[in-house]
DNA sequence: ATAAAGTTTCAATAATATTTGAAAGTTTGA
DNA sequence: TCAAACTTTCAAATATTATTGAAACTTTAT
């Protein structure tokens, strides 16, 4: 397969992953070139070999700097701001673990919390209502510790994990 | 706070919670309704409780009995059918994980694997992006090993996972 | 064979999310 | 201070996805 190709089908395929997962799909291919690319990209260029407007970059951009994925860059003696993203897999699945952690899991632990002092006279409904988010808190709770400990660690610790299993 | 709105409140939050992953909204209500309720439900018990229309309960309906974790119920005497979902957070998980994988590891590793044996000019260009596509692989093939694990094994396992880490 | 009781389908509509692009804002060098 | 080079914003346009509801279909009892 031509390099040309497979570049244009790796794009497309990262960003119809990215958008089953909440990431959009402009957001993950900005991501899928940025990975590919040896040298840092700018917003033209990416604008360019995309063929996405200029505001659509810069908004994915922001949201992939602030999902701590993609990096600005400055060139001495150049106006021009530059983009990076590590090529390191395994660092980028500690950062979307992380972030998702943070925008998922927190929230719905939260409400899992609050809604379990509940009170009603159907005892039978309220006693259902109080195992299951019970057991629906308790379960996040072990998912949430597990994922904070991969964000933690470093890599070998995660494959001497894999090796157990 | 009152059953019926605590009630309200985690299906809310459940449909928000399914929206950002790939479930959609009207599908994780219904999945919170039977979560809580004590006893099976008909289609016409769920649109009213969720004020939803006939048809986009029976096709969320058929989605959540497509992904495993609701069940049709027949009762004796009655033509109508009746809906029940699992109680046990476990197998749900399990369940979930199991068709997200199915679903998107799956094509993606078809992808990465297709466009291994790329070819070009431009050989820097061409060893990172062989370079890139590789690890993503390695590392989605790892991540698939261990989901495949998680849903094969039982709670016990994970529970003696959890405390290894 | 018919009708009652229910289920499923799907074209039309509504709601959401994404994308555009022009205008406003910022930074820098002369 | 000005203007060139670049970035950011955001209202409007587009595209995508979800929802409705009426009609078609199915099943069962008589």
């Amino acid at each position: 397969m031509q390099y040309a190709d497979a570049k244009q089908r790796f794009i497309q395929a990262w960003g119809t992953l990215g958008a089953t997962w909440g990431i959009n799909k402009a957001m993950a291919q900005i991501h899928a070139l940025l990975l590919l690319s040896v040298e840092p990209l700018s917003a033209e260029e990416i604008m360019k070999e995309l063929k996405m407007s200029r505001g659509n970059v810069n908004m994915n951009l922001r949201a992939l700097i602030d999902w701590g994925i993609v990096r600005k860059e400055n060139r001495v003696g150049e106006r021009k701001e530059y983009f990076s993203t590590g090529k390191d897999v395994w660092e980028l699945a500690r950062q979307v673990s992380r972030e998702r952690r943070r925008r998922e899991i927190e929230p719905i632990l939260q409400v899992l919390s609050e809604v379990q002092d509940v009170t009603g006279d159907n005892k039978k409904s309220v006693a259902e209502f109080k195992q299951v988010t019970q057991d629906l808190y308790d379960f996040s709770t072990k998912v949430d510790g597990m994922i904070e400990k991969f964000t933690k660690a470093d890599q070998t610790w995660f494959y001497k994990l894999l090796m157990k299993l």
